[in-house]
DNA sequence: CCAAAAGTGTTATTGATACACCCATGC
DNA sequence: GCATGGGTGTATCAATAACACTTTTGG
């Protein structure tokens, strides 16, 4: 690593999320309305300026908890963009993050009151602020992807929840039908989830028993 | 994203790179000795400040021809590390690339005549400026990764080349050994290869049929 | 008693793995 | 003629995919 400055214009850094839920059946991410030139009154993800003597990790942290007050929900790194024209203003390097929130973590009157905020079905977007667009798309493609090798839609789930509730889950990311005999087989062969002794009995027909996931020492999503 | 940029001094941002190559059936990574404070005298990966205009992959296209004099080879974005003690003396986010090189397209002469380059085994590391111990551990994960699943190695194989050579380059870069008859019937099924119709006398033996990897309008590695 | 979701096993297919001998050439 | 790497096929095993009926409850 050269560490002169030179004198080159040293860029902006900044973090953007793409914070997703699944409610009603669809999957949805957060879009916050711009108040500020450029694109101001134009949606764009969440984000924000890289704070002094605050990690990478911190920083999405941060913007999660100011926009949705959830913390420790599934987040990881996606991909950082630094087109030179993508803020049209200054240079502005992003780092962006995608984030899984289960829709029962939030507290809905709150973050839907907020007039700015909106939980945008991804398959009917509005027009997105800078290169917004191509991050979300990006983090879409990353999630679907990774629904179907890994456990990553537990990012997804309540506490507690039927089987039936997490393979429509699988179904709404990965959109596509799952055969249900194969995928509760193939659910209760992970040994990663386990019976409640609950039921629900929310539905009006037979109740069905309740699952959680274990406790583990690694949360881990492969 | 809020554009606002308060009094945080800004960091400054750097591209790192994992340049690997295979030779002499050890996977090697290029290595810089520092010339200045801080870590002078140590060894670290070959990195730079982003210049004004240029974009993240340009600019690790642009450090990968400094130090290597290849360009076109296969490259990809790896992960960015931000820490904010990671540089001791200011922030310095750096994004982080991995590249591929085949070892007959370096100018063997020309690199290894630098004193202070040096394609160090990945087996047996000096001690790394900065985080670098850290990156170049998350580049060779990755790359194992990747090797398993994908056509990755592809990257790292001259233009033509025995399906044995193919194989020794699996079985370097995954670590493990594998099974002649059913690698070839693997790799032959994809018909991403085809017969070149040359065969390779060079070995003291059964000459080999050479092969090359097809043109696709996409490299695509998975 | 009817509607609706819960729950449950077996078979077929496919892909992955294990395994050993003959071949062609240079020396 | 022998040492060396090149080249080839089959059988087993494991994982995945296809498929339909009975059960339990609320209304």
């Amino acid at each position: 690593m050269n560490t002169k400055h030179k004198d080159y214009e040293t860029p902006g850094v900044t973090v953007d999320l793409a914070i997703f839920t699944v409610n009603s059946a669809k999957l949805k991410v957060l879009l916050v309305k711009r108040a500020e030139e450029p694109f101001r009154g134009q949606w764009s993800l969440p984000g924000g300026f890289l704070i002094h003597d605050e990690s990478l990790d911190n920083a999405a942290q941060r913007v999660l908890k100011e926009k949705t007050a959830v913390q420790n929900v599934y987040m990881e790194q996606l991909y950082t963009f630094g087109h030179p024209k993508r803020d049209p203003r200054a240079r502005v390097v992003t780092i962006a993050y995608f984030a899984l929130i289960p829709w029962k973590r939030l507290a809905q009157p709150a973050s839907e009151k907020i007039v700015d905020l909106s939980w945008a079905d991804v398959d009917a977007l509005p027009k997105l602020a800078f290169d917004h667009k191509a991050i979300l798309n990006y983090a879409i493609q990353r999630l679907r992807a990774k629904a179907s090798y890994s456990n990553i839609v537990y990012g997804l789930m309540p506490k507690q929840f039927r089987l039936s509730e997490l393979q429509s889950m699988y179904e709404i990311i990965i959109h596509d039908k799952l055969d249900k005999r194969n995928f509760r087989k193939q659910m209760l062969a992970t040994h990663l989830l386990e019976e409640t002794g609950k039921k629900d009995a929310t539905g009006a027909h037979r109740p069905a028993m309740l699952y959680q996931f274990k406790k583990m020492k690694i949360a881990f999503f492969n």
